[in-house]
DNA sequence: TCCTTATGGTCAAGCTGCTTGACCAATGTG
DNA sequence: CACATTGGTCAAGCAGCTTGACCATAAGGA
């Protein structure tokens, strides 16, 4: 075994426990606002649905957009896109300024089912906070943005 | 939109960054692990592998107790053991006690690779270290941990 | 201008990891 | 000793993704 590792101020154990406790907190969370959207009505989503509405809330993206932003290839964002489509949470409109391309949009129900999956994680990280409190809540959620600023969307594994 | 989670303590933009930033940490910390145990020789490996580690790890396991640990039917975690074996990192064992079942353990290359991860994960939280103070990454673990005790172990969407 | 290359998007085929369903061998329970 | 239960595998099918090919538009240069 590699000595430096071995020796290492953060032991090899307690980084292990570090990383199933951010798995499963990752998870569970994710599970939870999965849930929550479900239990308002909203059914045929994935949470992988979502990772794509938080590309397309602000004004659309393109079908390359998106693929970039979910780390997929263009194909894979496409039949994404084709999916959410067919269940009307999204729709596919002209580019305004390139006519090979295409903007992609959230539907009325899109909007509606982003807005409940923001109450979702609010009720779930709510729940958070009266085990850690809101200061607790607050502190984990800024550690956590100090340490992965540029980690994938959509994790894939 | 529902008042009460839009009056919350915790905003619905805070939760979502929060989620955002539990997402990133977890799908950034097992991509380094996996890199990690890539760049010590071991290939073939894929994240769900160390998650079957994990429980094989102290004793060995059957398969059924494989399934029930990584939330899949008993015939997903028979496949994934035959990969092993096929890749030589665990192998099936007559079970003591019982002759229907057969006890599923690491061989010296499954312990190996088990170490591989773990020296990977002390290496990536260790410049996590780096950022937030051994303190700071002691926090966050005990953060974590209280507030998924059970999470799933493994991760799935 | 015209030709060439790059880019956005889709169609089609194939692969991988998982699921459901059926089945067998061994266990335990009355 | 019947009979339901449990551990495990075989087989088929499905869902989500990949690679490869292709078309339409755009951008850039001679």
């Amino acid at each position: 075994m590699c000595q430096g590792c071995f020796n290492a101020p953060v032991q090899n154990s307690d980084a292990m426990a570090l990383t199933a406790a951010l798995l499963a907190a990752a998870g569970g969370l994710t599970q939870r606002i999965h849930e929550g959207v479900v239990a308002r009505g909203f059914e045929g989503v994935r949470p992988a649905h979502g990772f794509a509405f938080t590309r397309l809330a602000p004004d659309g993206a393109t079908v390359t957009d998106l693929a970039a932003h979910l780390g997929t290839t263009k194909q894979a964002a496409s039949q994404l896109v084709e999916e959410l489509v067919r269940k009307g949470y999204v729709e596919r409109r002209p580019h305004p300024a390139d006519a090979r391309a295409r903007l992609v949009v959230l539907t009325e129900a899109g909007w509606a089912c982003t807005r409940a999956a923001e109450e979702a994680a609010a009720e779930a990280v709510g729940a958070w906070a009266g085990v850690l409190g809101e200061d607790g809540v607050r502190a984990l959620r800024d550690g956590l943005l100090r340490v992965a600023p540029g980690g994938p969307i959509r994790p894939a594994w």
